[in-house]
DNA sequence: TGCCCGATTAACT
DNA sequence: GTTAATCGGGCAA
């Protein structure tokens, strides 16, 4: 595992996370993520700002978006639903209390481990999704404020240009306009498709 | 303490 | 297209 990524350049992670959610989010887009070895290449991600009624933040620290309130570099994983688990990383100076959703992966390494993991999925449906990718990646609270540069974590930077694609975020009802959904244009991995 | 609802998903009609 | 599943967080009382 990983051998045929070992070329690629890692990411300076905490600098790199150490911008603004809205810099940050764009440059994820054809980054690869992989937990324990096991993930892909990053496909649609969302902006949180701590100004953004949507944010969980918004409304001040709590014991659930502490890590948000951390610095930068770090996972933010919360439960969704009662049912699901979502992954973030957090961004900009500590204490702005802003963050990126990690919404959907091509998968790109582990896939037979991902498809045990995900049951009957087929590789489209395997990452296509916030709690889908979680329960691919073996992403549970237990990943919740654990550093972005170490085991088990690994991000590796994209490899020159990609056309990226941006538009409303996905399933929240404040700021629902707001377009700080950020995708790889035609990738079939997207959770939803751009309209 | 009680109540509402959510950064979702899969299985329906 | 609609809806059940499932439960912790956040806020009102």
């Amino acid at each position: 595992m990983g051998k045929m990524l070992s070329h690629l350049p890692k990411t300076p992670t905490r600098s790199f996370f150490r911008r603004s959610v809205h810099e940050v989010a764009p440059d994820l887009i054809g980054a690869t993520l992989l937990v324990d070895g096991v993930g892909g290449r990053i496909v649609e991600v969302e902006a949180y700002h701590h100004t953004d009624p949507a944010a969980h933040s918004f409304r001040g620290p709590t014991g659930r978006n502490a890590v948000m309130f951390g610095p930068a570099g770090y996972a933010y994983v919360y439960r969704s639903y009662g049912i699901h688990w979502c992954l973030n990383f957090v961004c900009e100076p500590k204490g702005s209390a802003s963050a990126v959703l990690i919404r959907a992966l091509e998968p790109t390494v582990g896939l037979s481990a991902m498809r045990r993991r995900r049951g009957l999925a087929d590789e489209r449906l395997l990452c296509s999704g916030p709690g889908r990718l979680c329960q691919a990646l073996r992403i549970t609270g237990r990943q919740n404020g654990l550093a972005l540069d170490e085991p088990p974590f690994e991000l590796f930077a994209r490899q020159g240009e990609v056309e990226l694609v941006t538009g409303p975020r996905i399933g929240i009802t404040k700021a629902a306009d707001w377009p700080w959904r950020y995708g790889l244009k035609d990738s079939r991995f997207l959770s939803k498709p751009f309209a």
